[in-house]
DNA sequence: CTGTTAGTTCGGTAAATAGCGAACCATAAA
DNA sequence: TTTATGGTTCGCTATTTACCGAACTAACAG
């Protein structure tokens, strides 16, 4: 592997181990499968090789990552092999709004809180406070929404024109 | 501790721990700062009663929230105690363009890889959904900054009708 | 100058976690 | 029926980390 991509598959690595709280290893292969994956695909054998790394790391992080839904696989008839790559940006970009979603039940369990216990006038301050960051959430919340889609298109014009 | 209070506590834990990779206490106290620190701040010493921790745990980590501007605390004259709040909205939501930044520059950084590298017109895909992605994050970085000016004049505006 | 309050620092320990190796399973080929 | 390929599972170890206790500092009080 050259210098660049070494260097972009550990910067995606020390991003990626904070976004989704993943071991460096975790990271490391998502890392791989966004940036060389995009083509076709990396097979399990041709990752040990890359990431240095045993078959039984690998195969756990393998299925870690489709369980968050941050890679997929697929098959070739007559091939054995799966062939890993990253998820769609409109799929991993999902995760965002899961994480919205439950910062979201958060601040409504807040204000309900709030609303019951509010004695004092600063803690009336705070109540105003939590509405305006729900409704921050909630624009947050579409903006992803429309994004997804966005992305969605995208990607189903591109399958086409394969 | 009624038990509202403390189940709140514990889902606002759960969260702050996943949202910005800190240790359970860590979370805890941010947790217990902003329901409860809001009206006059908690001292030191509340804090090792209401947490249960050591005073080196709560020392340690009161000064990480620190450096993270997720909390800060004041001064009474004539009064030796330091009074922790969580910092306002504001404050704490830039963390949110921190990351938002880092990611910014990753994709600039893979936009740059991704148009030295193109060969095969699979890459171009890659490269149009990053451009694509860029995109998304400046609204969601314009989103942010607008949001964090809006909780910034609800907070003088609060400070003045103090 | 002795004692007290408020908080910090440092070394250690118990628990959590990451990644490994070896044994194992399932499918296919010889 | 044996051998090879592709991948999984399980138990272990080395590392990391979270939190604690004890000793310490800084500032004031008597």
């Amino acid at each position: 592997m050259n210098k660049d991509k070494l260097e972009i598959i550990e910067m995606f690595g020390v991003h990626f181990e904070h976004q989704y709280n993943i071991a460096p290893l975790t990271a490391r292969i998502l890392g791989i499968l966004i940036i060389d994956g995009c083509k076709a695909g990396l097979t399990f054998e041709e990752l040990v090789i890359k990431m240095k790394a045993s078959k039984s790391s690998i195969s756990t992080n393998l299925n870690l990552l489709q369980k968050m839904n941050l890679i997929h696989y697929f098959t070739i008839s007559g091939d054995r092999k799966k062939y890993f790559k990253a998820s769609p940006l409109s799929e991993r970009l999902k995760n965002y709004l899961i994480m919205i979603d439950s910062e979201k039940l958060l601040v409504e369990k807040l204000i309900d809180f709030r609303e019951k216990n509010s004695s004092c006038p600063q803690e009336n301050i705070n109540l105003q406070n939590s509405y305006a960051y729900k409704e921050h959430i909630l624009k947050v919340e579409e903006l992803l929404n429309n994004s997804i889609n966005k992305f969605k298109e995208i990607e189903t014009q591109n399958q086409q024109t394969k």
